[in-house]
DNA sequence: GTCTATAGATTGATAGAC
DNA sequence: GTCTATCAATCTATAGAC
């Protein structure tokens, strides 16, 4: 059992509260209590406390969007191997099944996930632009590869339902954590849903508002 | 033209402020200035900052749901007179219609549509719990009404294909607040499309997944 | 009702001893 | 590298004159 060094305790208690309180909410004493460290150790290992923000999410961000990477260009191009274009469900499940199984890998995962899921819409433009920095390439290349699944649509159909798509995934990433007002039927449902199932569910959904009527 | 009275004047500047900046970034000093007025008018008329979010909240949904409401209870209804279950894309147009509507109808609505769109999953409690509060319960029948329509999926299913959906909504409830990285083509689709075809799409999406393979 | 002035608390960041 | 102490800026809320 190694001890964690001072830097690693601090990503970790961030990555924990930037997820559970808000960026703004989570201020440096309160990471630096639970970290167990000094206030000024902040400052001395990250400098500012955008850029602790953008180590904490390069730190699980970038060996997950590998991941995502190579599963996208598998699909794509095993389709090209055979001269055929790739099926909408291979691409998205190539998606999102690394995403979810990520979530559930480690327990600070799941904090990132929910905290990637709220950055799209922060309103702030250092937080934001931290994401979408990471992210747009490889969403840019899941609309290629997708789009090569459905040539038949018209492409403002097409980029409209893949937004839903977004939406519809970016929403379960947040899920844990949104607190629901009590009913025990919904946490009860949330709770018992393994993580194969939902990824079978998900795919299933998306495919189906890709593929359209 | 009649002049507007210090409380709409603060309103109007919280609405824009608290869609554009998130409730915490935007100060009551900010807000105050926008709008015109002074500082300590604002607890004056509100008592608090947090009251001053209710009001804002309340001021537009309180309206649009009631409308909503009665687009789902017309749905039920006229189903149960011809003794037939009510269709899946009718229950979602009735839901989303007015939604998205009411965005277009006036300046400061859109504004309100993306702040709702991004506390669902704001980690504040008391922001959060301020737009569930009025939401669930029009959840809860829209749960209601459309588990008649697809009374063959089992609860957990029917369950996260609700979710998928909300999702999907709430994205697009944000998109024209959300500042994507530059890339023109994305940009002209978003602004090229109505609102009569979103509302065709977003309908057509959510249907095809929860009605399923 | 509207204003000025300020209280009281919290924040991110830093200087400087060890 | 780690600590204490503190600066400078920000915020919401309020007291009290007009």
């Amino acid at each position: 059992m190694s001890e964690l060094g001072t830097k690693e305790k601090i990503l970790n208690a961030a990555e924990h509260l930037f997820a559970r309180d808000g960026f703004h909410n989570a201020s440096l004493r309160i990471i630096t209590e639970e970290a167990g460290v000094n206030l000024a150790a902040v400052n001395y290992h990250f400098n500012s406390k955008e850029s602790l923000l953008h180590a904490v999410i390069e730190r699980r961000l970038l060996p997950l969007n590998q991941i995502r990477r190579e599963r996208l260009e598998q699909v794509r191009d095993e389709a090209v191997k055979k001269g055929e274009k790739p099926r909408a469900r291979d691409v998205m499940k190539a998606f999102l099944e690394p995403t979810l199984r990520f979530r559930d890998s480690e327990p600070g995962a799941k904090d990132l996930i929910a905290l990637m899921g709220r950055a799209v819409s922060e309103p702030d433009d250092t937080i934001r632009s931290a994401f979408f920095k990471l992210v747009w390439p490889l969403f840019m290349l899941l609309y290629e590869v997708l789009s090569q699944a459905l040539p038949e649509l018209p492409e403002n159909v097409f980029f409209w339902r893949l937004i839903f798509s977004m939406g519809a995934m970016n929403f379960i990433m947040q899920i844990p954590q949104i607190k629901f007002p009590e009913n025990q039927k919904f946490i009860n449902i949330i709770d018992e849903t393994d993580t194969d199932s939902l990824i079978e569910m998900i795919t299933g959904y998306v495919t189906s508002g890709l593929e359209g009527s």
